[in-house]
RNA sequence: CGGGGUGUAGCUCAGCCUGGUAGAGUGCCUGCUUUGGGAGCAGGAUGUCGGAGGUUCGAAUCCUCUCACCCCGACCA
């Protein structure tokens, strides 16, 4: 892509309304632009990477056996009338009414619409387990939305919904989730921790909070330092037994504040960690507490009716891309990772008409693109090389590969890692090889 | 939902107290010079002063109402 025919709308200050350094720098770096309160455009550059985040979270998803679906972003108010959420639920649910007077609303989850889904679909024990999944825009009605994306009432999120015939298949399901997760914030290039959460009503560990850590998170934590250097797993066999793995994520104390108990800080002495968190992913097994109500359920081996154990599963999608931003930034903007970075390279032109500097500049635009790699081309001619430094580092692709009229006279081009700041000068063919490896 | 604050140019903000021709920086446009870490000079365009009502000869400024946004707290992916 080339900048001067983008569309990169980029701040040289922070407008007053952000507070946090992802939302400042979202909105310096042109990722979004707020609509309304907790209500954002995605801009070019803030939508690749949104959508990057959104593929990676699939294929962990799909790999772990789940299947993508898509529901609705207007339910009808009859299902949560049945679940008996739809008076607990209070104004955080933005509620419509159509031309029909009919209740209706914008979903903030979708627990009911996909059981209401299974119930009428799925009438054996034959066909199950199964995992379903989507990834959707969600409202919540937050009264005090906050923090750009982190905490805005419209959301992008993925959510997987598990149906199983008894507890122990449940657990089976909800593992194969937790090891999905393990995966995915990995290949986000993020350290996410598994902490308990509160489980509700239904007890049990079956609940936990996938956590970024952050100096700005939301949330205080307090973890074993051995969380921090667990490793995950490759090529997990998702048909095998995950409880192992599991069971290693979970050996070791990792609590948030609401959940913390300060007895422990005795027994971990050194080894307690006290930092803070984004939650970035949340899930949990409830049982039957809508199947029962909603009458979800199939006919067993037996000939008897079962009630299915149903568990869910969140990421944060849109929220995740501040997150990373929180946990990968520094004084001149963002750093992202490799893999959701919104181009992997960004070319500067240092002297655009500079006939040299130009000929080699565009000669490795036209092949970087023709490798495949994703690359954004600084080919303005109106902006100096300072502003062109600055706007890369900005908006922290991980590479820049610098062509300037001193170094192309030279014979070598110059290639920065965003995240370590070293630069190196190369020929051509190296900074192409090192790019296209 | 309680408490606080802010709405003036695309962005950051001054002006309001003490009513009298709407400003600065930055960004944008034009020209010249410059050209390896957000250039310099000169010229230029840009506003329902959030909205409605009121007071007044006259309102960005004072009063009333209203809307939006932000911050702290309680709540949440």
């Amino acid at each position: 892509m080339r900048l001067s025919r983008y569309f990169l709308p980029v701040l040289k200050e922070t407008p007053s309304e952000a507070q946090i350094v992802s939302h400042r720098l979202m909105l310096r770096a042109g990722l979004i632009r707020q609509h309304a309160a907790g209500i954002y455009n995605w801009l070019p550059i803030g939508y690749r990477v949104l959508r990057k985040i959104e593929q990676i979270v699939r294929e962990e998803q799909d790999r772990s056996g789940a299947i993508e679906i898509l529901m609705p972003t207007i339910q009808t108010a009859e299902v949560w009338k049945e679940s008996g959420r739809y008076d607990d639920y209070g104004k955080e649910m933005l509620r419509i009414v159509d031309r029909h007077d009919r209740d209706m609303l914008y979903g903030p989850t979708h627990e009911e619409v996909v059981t209401d889904i299974f119930r009428s679909m799925v009438k054996s024990y034959k066909d199950l387990p199964k995992n379903l999944y989507q990834i959707q825009w969600k409202f919540r009605d937050e009264v005090r939305p906050r923090f750009g994306v982190m905490r805005g009432r419209e959301f992008l999120m993925k959510d997987a919904y598990s149906f199983d015939l008894d507890e122990a298949s449940a657990r089976r399901a909800y593992n194969r989730m937790f090891v999905a997760y393990l995966n995915t914030f990995a290949r986000l290039g993020m350290k996410a921790i598994p902490m308990r959460a509160a489980t509700g009503p239904i007890g049990g560990n079956l609940s936990h909070e996938f956590l970024i850590l952050a100096e700005t998170g939301e949330s205080g934590v307090f973890v074993h330092k051995g969380m921090l250097e667990k490793t995950v797993p490759a090529n997990v066999d998702f048909d095998g037994d995950l409880q192992p793995i599991v069971d290693d994520w979970t050996s070791l104390y990792a609590a948030t504040d609401e959940m913390h108990d300060a007895s422990n800080e005795a027994e971990l002495g050194d080894n307690l960690v006290s930092a803070r968190g984004i939650e970035v992913g949340h899930i949990f097994y409830f049982g039957t507490k809508y199947s029962k109500p909603m009458g979800c359920k199939v006919v067993g081996a037996d000939g008897q009716d079962v009630e299915l154990h149903m568990g869910s599963y969140g990421i944060g999608v849109s929220r995740l891309v501040g997150a990373i931003i929180e946990a990968s930034h520094d004084d001149a903007g963002i750093i992202w990772p490799e893999s959701v970075a919104p181009f992997k390279v960004g070319l500067i032109n240092i002297k655009p008409g500079d006939a040299a500097t130009d000929a080699v500049a565009e000669d490795l635009y036209a092949k970087l693109e023709a490798a495949g790699v994703e690359v954004l081309y600084d080919d303005r001619a109106d902006e100096r090389a300072g502003a062109k430094f600055a706007t890369a580092d900005l908006i922290g692709l991980p590479w820049q590969l610098v062509v300037g009229p001193k170094g192309v006279a030279a014979g070598v081009v110059e290639l920065k890692n965003r995240r370590s700041g070293e630069k190196v000068e190369m020929s051509v063919e190296a900074a192409l090889a090192k790019l296209t490896a």
